[in-house]
DNA sequence: GCAAAAGTGTTGAGAGTACACCCATGT
DNA sequence: ACATGGGTGTACTCTCAACACTTTTGC
């Protein structure tokens, strides 16, 4: 971005993509954070995220944000407008407009491989939101903020909950993304969240598979069957 | 908008705010259109709004909009931000990214009446999008399409039908909200209806009032209690 | 009286919940 | 043997849909 200059006879806007990227740790949901290098709001950390480019789409530039700064393909992940953040006062740079984009990721490529950004992270959102690490740069926090609310809804009536796991995976790792992105420590009964999810035409695919993970009985491996809409849907506690 | 002009270092976007203005007109829905006087897709049918100006919130240029095209103050109606649409190629004057807005319309003011554009006009939705009434301008046929469906799942899990209803209403005008919505010419049981509804806490305040309607028993009116979700949700047939 | 709309009662099917219990593995 | 997680059975509750039926108005 050096000489070029661009002119308009309307307000000028800049248009950046901001991504909640989450995925699941340990049990937890996370949050990609990055620290900012430079003004404003150096040292504070922030959503990953830039301007969209001329003559880019704007999921485009949402895919290469993503990219950029976290080192994950357009594959094998879930990519959602969430909404956008227009406040006049929103940026001190001028007037920047942001779509927001929430993202579910399965795979974990630790952040700073591949990345763009100096510092990258993976932090609990419930300590995030809570203030533990800092107050977030620009608008983020309500970003954040809308971006989860948005996750824990929509796992509850589409099949996205299996795109925080890996391709195949087991009944009970699906019960535990329900658990860690509802939140709030409570346990879902096992038994019941098992016939449930079976229960779901369209859900989940039986791979024929079975998979040991060391202690307890074998468990049947499953793939996502994309249903649009889960009928009936899952229901939060 | 004269020889005013603007200059920036990044890609330079116009924002526009669209909205799908939804109302209901003798028991069907009905939306908001207005006949394009100039270039492009002069002639054509689109969604009212315009650019968003310099210093100016996203909601507020909505507001602004939504009065200036339809003589609609910002009382009495829900405005809800629906999604951002910037394809590079969607309005051939320039790189112009749309938010859009549905809006929940009671008070159905003729349109002309106050109103910016030469032309505005309560057409039913399904005749729209089938095409009766020609093609729409830019990506509108997809914002309506999208509004529609944000507009039918979200009176599932709010008190939102209320607002296509006067400030006091009947629980018989309030099913007839939801049959115009979610369409396809299903009628619901009046009887479960209304206790469905009476059974969900927070959502009908009962004003002590009834209503003659000419024909049939009168009814106690009801007002919105503003319930954030309804618990249990409305569930479509 | 008759039609139309509001409102109540009743009943049967299905979904969710709690919890007992069996199965298959690692240590 | 026992702990751990997968998976099935069962019984109780609650909701929902269908429909018969009563109430109150206009014509």
């Amino acid at each position: 971005m050096g000489g070029k200059k661009y002119v308009s006879e309307h307000p000028i806007f800049s248009v950046t993509a901001d991504l909640v990227v989450l995925t699941i740790r340990a049990g937890r949901l996370c949050v990609l954070l990055v620290r900012r290098g430079g003004e404003p709001f150096r040292g504070a950390l922030a959503l990953p995220g830039g301007f969209v480019e001329e003559d880019e789409d704007l999921v485009t530039a949402a895919h290469r944000e993503l990219e950029e700064e976290a080192g994950v393909g357009p594959d094998d992940v879930e990519l959602e407008q969430l909404a956008t953040y227009g406040d006049p006062d929103r940026d001190p740079r001028g007037r920047v407009v942001t779509v927001a984009w929430v993202v579910l990721a399965a795979e974990v490529p630790e952040p700073t491989a591949g990345s763009d950004a100096a510092e990258a992270m993976w932090l609990p959102v419930d300590e995030v939101l809570d203030g533990r690490h800092g107050p977030l740069a620009f608008d983020h926090r309500v970003i954040l903020s809308d971006g989860l609310e948005r996750a824990r809804a929509k796992i509850e009536y589409t099949g996205l909950a299996a795109a925080f796991c890996r391709r195949e995976f087991t009944v009970g790792e699906l019960r535990r993304v329900y658990e860690a992105v509802w939140g709030g420590g409570r346990e879902l009964d096992p038994a019941n969240f098992q016939r449930k999810v079976l229960g779901i035409e369209g859900f989940l695919k039986p791979t024929g598979n079975m998979r040991r993970d060391g202690r307890g009985r074998p468990s049947r491996t499953y793939t996502a069957d994309r249903a649009a809409r889960l009928m009936p849907p899952m229901t939060r506690p």
